[in-house]
DNA sequence: TCGGCTACCACGTTTGAAGTGG
DNA sequence: ACCACTTCAAACGTGGTAGCCG
């Protein structure tokens, strides 16, 4: 189990009315231009670093196992009934605010606008895209919750289900102002055969910042090796293999007999296990596995090699102009298209600002999407600090700082609406594993008015959080240890009015965090074609 | 015809209530 | 009465597979 940590003195001052502050002063003003926004947006960040939610670090749990899988080309099933993640996804996070009480929630974003196939033992394109439906979001059952209980143990996220129901019961509520008519839902609902990125958010909901204020601020953390193709049978029987040999609800389709696992092990230090259902494969394969070229893996991994913090202001006023957020059509697209402009911004960490757009070569492309509330069933798992160490997305970073990117987003439809103009004017800059991002956005008014035209680069800046100390432990495959659950975090609590006014916000975020991701996914796009199986 | 999807299935893990003993 | 520990069965999570469907 985690100890619960303190955080430095300074951060006492980490308090949300301040970082509202800073929000109001930077896009207050409705008549605020593009300028003006960034100069003021920038500027208390660099003021005061220490004091924002940029702090924040997130470290992937298992990212080594992670990494096996995505260098394999991760498949994630999905089923009607909803098909829980594995690897699941489990974070540790550090740098909050004890006191201070956040969100944890996670979306899937698509990464691309493509329709994949699985040929000749590689994964290739297959045409475009399935229209993107609304988007859900998985919102930790713990959440809201003080920063000293994020920061205690590992957040786990793997109750969370993929369906590709899209009548799924949940799938076509509404999000009102009236938290008792929210629909508390883990399941995300995706398309087969098309690839994804999970994001995890992470949105401040102190008691003196109220959702629904355009104060909130929140920051929204990247791995790419989490990205997955959906499958509804696994294509990749390597991917088969892994999930066999790590996943303890498989362990039936492993080899039974020890000393043919030892004689495995021997001869294979990546997969010691030899299940039957490989060993059927072996034989029934005609295409023995191609590993993948190292540029094309180096291609999917060098694409996130910085990272950058966004900090948006409330979603729903600024998409919404005067409407409140309660009065959002929270499934609706056409709002969505309609709702105007929206930017991000980004500084880095040492106050030097770039300009250039983030590039993404194949991740993060997001339709606007709504967003529900999960049902507070997950539970965090204590864990000690060797399971969560090697589990940094940042720790392997070359020491460069990542480039920044800025962005504008304009009206909406999923791939094809997207401001071209912008895109055509990114530049590729590679990306960390792991990023992150906090963003401001202006209010809805002023950014519309500023019409069409993309958004002087100058504007923009990325915030470089990349941390070279971070601790890099071995961990263990299996994440299911019951003796450490911590029995205070698997309650089921009754659903919080932050939950309310949380789904108002993030629903209204995620539509901005959603043009986010097509943006850099516009800017990279193409350069990873396949996914080739190894 | 064929690729994708679904509903089962067997098997293993997880979970939590019930039982037991100190 | 309380607590810690054990037991055990139901619930749940797996990949495999046959068959359906468009």
């Amino acid at each position: 189990m985690l100890q619960e940590k303190s955080l430095p003195e300074g951060e006492d001052g980490f308090t949300t009315a301040q970082t509202a502050g800073h929000v109001e002063a930077a896009a207050g003003s409705p008549a605020m231009g593009v300028a003006g926004l960034s100069n003021s947006l920038s500027s208390p960040q660099s003021q005061d670093p220490e004091q924002t939610i940029e702090n924040i670090k997130v470290y992937l749990h298992e990212k080594e196992l992670w990494k096996k899988f995505h260098e394999a080309g991760t498949e994630m099933i999905i089923t009607k009934a909803g098909r829980r993640m594995f690897p699941s996804y489990k974070v540790k996070v550090t740098g909050m605010n004890p006191k201070t009480k956040y969100i944890l929630l996670i979306d899937i974003v698509p990464a691309d606008d493509h329709r994949y196939k699985f040929c000749d033992n590689k994964w290739m394109v297959a045409g475009k895209a399935e229209p993107a439906m609304p988007g859900r979001l998985y919102v930790h059952p713990d959440s809201p919750a003080t920063g000293a209980h994020w920061m205690r143990q590992l957040v786990s996220f793997q109750k969370l289900k993929l369906t590709n129901n899209h009548l799924d019961p949940f799938g076509h509520k509404t999000i009102t102002h009236d938290i008792s008519v929210h629909q508390h839902h883990h399941k995300i609902i995706l398309n087969s055969m098309h690839k994804y990125q999970p994001r995890l958010h992470i949105v401040k909901a102190d008691e003196n910042n109220a959702f629904g204020s355009k104060n909130t601020a929140f920051c929204t953390h990247v791995f790419s090796e989490t990205a997955f193709i959906s499958v509804t049978s696994y294509q990749n029987h390597k991917i088969t293999q892994l999930k066999i040999e790590n996943n303890p609800f498989a362990k039936g389709f492993r080899g039974s007999d020890d000393s043919d696992l030892r004689v495995a092990r021997l001869q294979s230090k990546e997969y010691p296990v030899i299940s039957k259902s490989i060993m059927r494969q072996r034989l029934v394969s005609s295409h023995p596995g191609q590993l993948t070229s190292k540029s094309d893996l180096n291609a999917l991994h060098s694409s996130h090699q910085g990272l950058q913090h966004y900090q948006y202001e409330n979603g729903a006023h600024m998409q919404f102009g005067a409407a409140d957020a309660q009065d959002l059509p929270l499934n609706s697209f056409t709002a969505q298209r309609d709702s105007g402009l929206f930017y991000h911004c980004l500084k880095r960490r040492d106050d030097h600002y770039f300009r250039s757009p983030p590039p993404y070569d194949q991740q993060m492309l997001s339709p606007p999407y709504r967003n529900e509330v999960a049902p507070r069933d997950a539970c965090m798992y204590s864990t000690s600090g060797a399971e969560i160490a090697g589990v940094s997305g940042v720790d392997d970073l070359p020491p460069p700082p990542p480039p920044l990117s800025c962005n504008m987003w304009t009206s909406v439809s999923p791939y094809t609406s997207y401001s071209v103009q912008t895109m055509e004017t990114v530049p590729y800059q590679p990306f960390p594993t792991h990023f992150t991002t906090t963003t401001m956005m202006p209010r809805l008014p002023t950014i519309a008015s500023q019409g069409s035209q993309p958004p002087s680069e100058s504007h923009f800046s990325v915030y470089n959080q990349l941390s070279q100390s971070q601790v890099r432990e071995r961990v263990p495959t299996s994440s299911f240890q019951r003796e450490r659950v911590h029995p205070s975090l698997c309650e089921r609590k009754p659903p919080s009015p932050h939950i309310n006014t949380a789904n108002e916000f993030l629903y209204s975020q995620s539509f901005s965090l959603s043009r986010e991701s097509s943006l850099q996914y516009h800017s990279g796009m193409g350069t990873v074609e396949n996914w080739t199986d190894g």
